[in-house]
DNA sequence: CGCATAGTTAAGCATGTGCTTGAGTATGTA
DNA sequence: TACATACTCAAGCACATGCTTAACTATGCG
């Protein structure tokens, strides 16, 4: 494996800004130009176009220059990719930890076998959170 | 609204990085060692350390000091916030990208009246991806 | 044409990020 | 006790990021 995925390293970087965030929150409700996006954001026009050219770089977002200004809108297929991602993990997580509360449950007050055990849910440990 | 959001910043941020996501990995399946988290990374303890802080300061990671070595965890709940928060654009851009497929589909041949429409989709563009 | 609008591009700057090395601190083990 | 292990902390450094200003380049409108 070793996942190579500059997709995923652009497509969070792209997510990690406050700004770039709320310019998805408005193109998610419909398309908008470079400065309709820029308008609630309080810095230069010039900010704004390289916001823009993270968000297309990482796919998320598509535009088209028509007369003197270009129109974004949102690709669904990037935020999919980065939300699969997450749930991949998430269901991982979730399925796991399941089962180690099914076992816990079933085995209460036996002594632990420690192979599956998660830290912050078992009996004793030595000097938590330091 | 306006959403102060710096969870999801430093959320975003950690999931950035290929090391820190491999680490996430790891850790979807299971508890880990700081060092054990690093072993496939290739890079030093000391590196490896501060991808955990980032980690742990995004609330991905809970982390839990046991002897000499250092016990880390996934809290999923960070996992679900990251995720709905994509997850709710997402699907609102599959609503409304729905609407105007049937739109247009109702309304094929017809001139485009312009409120909703999607630049890519309609009929002419002046000058395309420039 | 003349002027405003909407970007675009380049340079520069402050701050953040990812990494290293080097020196320390506990903790386990023979 | 001596040594290894597993971090921990602090500098320091190269490069990335987010922003600015200033100087353009189209387009559209009266």
């Amino acid at each position: 494996m070793l996942n190579y995925a500059p997709d995923l390293d652009r497509l969070f970087q792209a997510l990690a800004d406050p700004g770039r965030r709320h310019m998805v929150e408005r193109l998610s409700r419909g398309p908008a130009t470079v400065s309709e996006l820029g308008k609630p954001l309080a810095i230069s026009l010039a900010a704004v176009v390289q916001h823009v050219q993270v968000l297309e770089a990482s796919g998320l977002v598509r535009t088209q220059k028509s007369g003197r200004s270009r129109t974004c809108s949102i690709d669904p297929a990037a935020l999919r990719s980065a939300e699969s991602w997450i749930t991949e993990r998430r269901t991982m997580v979730e399925r796991r930890l399941d089962r180690l509360g099914e076992y816990l449950a079933q085995t209460a007050g036996q002594p632990d076998p420690g192979w599956v055990t998660e830290p912050g849910q078992t009996t004793s440990q030595s000097k938590e959170e330091q």
